[in-house]
DNA sequence: ATGGTAGACCCTCTA
């Protein structure tokens, strides 16, 4: 079963590169983020019409999440628990039925903080602590349970093309990484640094500044993975050839290959 | 010289 991440920076301006890609990769489940609409604006009948339910928690102009998925969710949770003042849509959870139980999937996008010192930076940590705590309690199911998005966080140096330019951004400060190892340490493991080794690895390439011919890139989409997911893991590959297509997003798909099989 | 691009959308914000 394939289970992947996109963050594609508007689904609408995105709809012919998602439907081809879908039907290159075939993934099982997809979890989108920066959708950009409302869940009306949402061009479910393509995706539909390709086989896939879809889930979406949208905003408008900003953010959006979504799972596309073969299987029907048994629940789907909308928002991420723990501030009810919070409207800006980066979070859904989709449970799916598979042999032997069930499986948790979360869609994230996470506050990218930048400016740093201001409170989009507070939002970023304040957002990255909710979402440890929710995390903790969702292990306590002891379910397979994969935390795909885009986590706008670089890991570790080697993440990132140059440390120089990025070390005092909002992806790579230490709260950043230290709030990320936070989650890391409850028991979730990094699927693609599970798969590979620590060479350069990147998901994403700026639009400005010929940063994608020169291979300027960060690793800031993930598929982090409970122990019980870890334990299914097969593969993993990031979709690089799809950022030169036409229109592309400036993120590229990361799909993690499991055992599951559906019920 | 403080650049450069992209998406959504009311013209400026977010990234």
């Amino acid at each position: 079963m394939k289970i992947a991440t996109w963050n594609i920076n508007g689904v609408r301006a995105r709809i012919d590169a998602l439907v081809a890609w879908l039907k290159e990769s075939n993934p099982d489940i997809a979890c989108l983020q920066e959708i950009k609409t409302v869940d009306e604006g949402f061009p479910r009948a393509e995706l539909e019409a390709l086989g896939y339910h879809v889930e979406t928690h949208g905003q408008k102009g900003f953010n959006g999440v979504a799972i596309l998925s073969r299987l029907k969710p048994d629940e789907i949770i909308r928002g991420l628990p723990g501030d009810d003042e919070d409207l800006q849509s980066r979070f859904i959870e989709g449970v799916f039925s598979v042999k032997g139980g069930a499986i948790r999937v979360c869609s994230i996008y996470l506050p990218n903080g930048n400016p740093t010192g201001t409170e989009k930076y507070s939002y970023k940590l304040a957002w990255m602590e909710r979402l440890r705590v929710h995390a903790e309690a969702r292990l306590r199911l002891e379910e397979p349970l994969i935390l795909a998005g885009d986590y706008n966080v670089i890991p570790e140096p080697h993440d990132c093309w140059d440390v120089k330019i990025w070390e005092n951004d909002a992806l790579f400060l230490p709260p950043t990484r230290n709030a990320f190892r936070k989650l890391e340490n409850l028991g979730f493991t990094d699927a693609v640094r599970a798969t590979n080794d620590t060479t350069p690895l990147y998901t994403f390439w700026d639009y400005q500044a010929g940063c994608w011919p020169k291979n300027f890139g960060i690793r800031i989409d993930h598929l982090m993975l409970s122990a019980e997911a870890l334990d299914k893991i097969v593969s993993t590959s990031i979709e690089k050839h799809v950022r030169a297509w036409e229109k592309p997003s400036d993120h590229v798909p990361v799909i993690g290959e499991f055992a599951f099989e559906a019920a």
